[in-house]
DNA sequence: TGTCATACACAGATGATTTAGGTATCCGGG
DNA sequence: CCCGGATACCTAAATCATCTGTGTATGACA
């Protein structure tokens, strides 16, 4: 089974680049972030979210940094950097594109 | 690289369905009018295309039947089932529910 | 002391799509 | 008459994101 049900496939790198955008955070921070602001029903799984991360990193779209956390434990906060503000940008014009272009196909009469 | 560009990775299904929910039409002709219809946004590659509709006709969406199309030639068409109709009103408000969930976090402020 | 929430990470399976082929027919132009 | 382009079907291999399932560790709380 394990149908995507809780998040749309490639959407994940946008999610994660416009949350960190507002602010820096951690990795379990920005999936607590992305299924608060989405009413539950967009679900970041671990296994989906760090691997994500390391990949953002890899391009160098961003930056993490070990700091404590609000609860006062060490924990990795990712910060954008100069490129993955580029790149937020080419995803949301990516997105609104695609998703334009399926919503013509779905109210088609 | 081959960046998913031209497809929302498990929109494919609700876009076949739902062409073929107007009028039974045959694999070149889905993909043209998916196309067409996206004023070619959305390409749909034939090797994403015929798995697809054998995947939908296994799980009894949608039914196949060779006739001669427009242009006289032997064509398989592919018409919603009874159940093809219910999935996709399914995958309408799954879609519906994501894409708005999506639009939810990157709205963000 | 033990359990829950926080926090990171990885390995293996899954499954859709991309890439890249292959077959065959029909039509029109040269 | 032949050849290229459009139509029409199909499949195999590779890629890659995500899911499932684990494992580690710490701090707070009861």
């Amino acid at each position: 089974m394990s149908k995507p049900s809780d998040l749309i496939q490639g959407t994940l790198d946008l999610l994660i680049l416009k949350t960190i955008s507002l602010e820096p955070k951690h990795g379990w921070a920005i999936a607590n972030r992305i299924e608060q602001v989405s009413n539950d029903v967009l679900q970041v799984t671990q296994g989906a979210l760090y691997p994500a991360l390391h990949r953002l990193e890899q391009q160098g779209w961003i930056r993490g940094e070990w700091r404590a956390s609000d609860t006062g434990r060490e924990a990795k906060f990712y910060a954008l950097t100069r490129a993955g503000r580029t790149q937020l940008e080419k995803e949301l014009a990516q997105w609104e594109r695609l998703s334009s272009a399926v919503a013509l196909v779905i109210d088609m009469v």
